[in-house]
DNA sequence: TGTATGATTGGCT
DNA sequence: GCCAATCATACAT
């Protein structure tokens, strides 16, 4: 099992998400200590040309991380109570970033279940704002680097299959409002998979008419 | 200084 | 399915 190095990371989103897919997101804590889940969930967010995006009108000082050289988290706080996590990729000075959307708990699924305050295990990181809290993450983590002497990291898990194509589903982005995107199939998530967070927009179940 | 909004979640009907 | 929670952020005034 291999740290993904930043050749991985300086790529469009739309490369990274897909290729995140399958991959171990790991947080390493104190004394070595892990916690760490398998990406099932990602969404790409593509700067100046994405009206979805936070960098979509430039750099602010919540955005900045999101602008810099990849392989770095870019962290932000929403609804006035959650954070999510994304991974920066594209090159330096460019915008280009990697929502992390759900995964499945593989390391330290104990530590994760009790910061999530218990519930079963496929919800404990069944949505950004989840995976954000089972790992710990808060904005003391935004800029972090997941490169050589970081305290993140993502690696292919070669002890499984990585995901084929086949079975990736690619959709529109979750939560965006009418006019920011929301149609643009950039949402890669593993079809099936109960770990994957619950679509706002599922898929209305065919109905008998007669 | 004021205000609208959000890359969500959990609880309730 | 519906909606409140809760506040940093961005932008208007």
């Amino acid at each position: 099992m291999d740290r993904l190095t930043r050749g991985f990371y300086e790529r469009d989103a739309l490369a990274v998400a897909r290729d995140l897919i399958g991959c171990l997101f790991v947080r390493i804590g104190a004394e070595g200590s892990r916690v760490g889940v398998r990406l099932v969930e990602t969404e790409a967010y593509r700067g100046p040309m994405d009206p979805g995006s936070h960098g979509y009108r430039g750099m602010t000082p919540r955005t900045r991380s999101m602008f810099g050289p990849p392989g770095r988290l870019y962290v932000y706080f929403t609804y006035g109570m959650h954070w999510c996590v994304n991974v920066v990729c594209g090159r330096e000075g460019e915008c280009e970033a990697v929502l992390l959307r759900a995964g499945e708990p593989i390391l330290g699924r104990e530590e994760m279940t009790r910061r999530r305050g218990g519930g079963p295990e496929r919800l404990v990181a069944s949505g950004p704002a989840r995976l954000a809290q089972a790992m710990g993450i808060d904005r003391s983590d935004d800029g972090a680097s997941l490169l050589r002497g970081g305290g993140f990291f993502c690696a292919r898990d070669d002890q499984t299959d990585t995901y084929r194509d086949a079975e990736v589903s690619v959709t529109p982005r979750i939560g965006l409002a009418q006019g920011r995107g929301e149609d643009l199939p950039w949402r890669y998530v593993v079809a099936g998979s109960p770990f994957a967070s619950r679509s706002h927009r599922a898929p209305r179940r065919a109905r008998r008419t007669g």
